[in-house]
DNA sequence: TAAATTTGGTTTATATTATAAACTTGATTA
DNA sequence: TAATCAAGTTTATAATATAAACCAAATTTA
């Protein structure tokens, strides 16, 4: 019937996150932030458990003198995206 | 960019409640606590919820001498389920 | 018919999660 | 050189989800 939604991606932020590099290749910090309106902790936080889950990768570079947080999904990002929306559309559009 | 998810139905336990109620005119708490695999406990409080924020209407009545607790969504749940739906697909489907 | 079990829940305590506020470190500007 | 800003991280608190414990009435069993 309903598929279960992996709690990792089920929230708001983190899905934001995933759904940005989804798209884009590698994203840094800043832009993630400002796209998503996440304040910086929170945005550290949830960068956090999708990169320990191994979702994404975190690269910590220089832009010039200033740190730069760059963020790539990972395959099994990919997969456990593709996965999380299949499992949403039990949900959404559902047959009784 | 990206809508905000109603919190109230970003729960996978009471989305789910809301899609059954979204295609089913009415259902029970037996019924509902089977399609969902919720515990009681649990079902309940989100029942509760939802009713709360008036989604849905629950009333108690009894099949035979047992008690039955019956649920129906509102307009306000309708509503509130299709921006639902709307807002997750600026996550699913984003243009970049 | 009394005791045990089941049904249909509710209440409450705990674990998990999300979030903001406070803090850190180094760079830049006045 | 003191103050401010950028880019984060850590930590404390608030919110949420969940399960466990409980309750009342009905049903089954010994």
């Amino acid at each position: 019937m309903f598929k279960e939604l992996n709690p990792l991606l089920h929230s708001e932020l983190r899905l934001g996150v995933i759904s940005i590099l989804i798209s884009v290749e590698e994203a840094d910090f800043t832009y993630l932030k400002q796209e998503t309106k996440a304040t910086a902790g929170n945005l550290s936080v949830q960068i956090d458990k999708l990169s320990k889950a191994e979702y994404i990768e975190v690269i910590k570079t220089f832009k010039g003198k200033m740190p730069c947080t760059l963020c790539r999904i990972t395959p099994k990002g990919i997969e456990a995206f593709e996965e999380y929306v299949e499992a949403l559309k039990t949900y959404i559009y559902r047959k009784s």
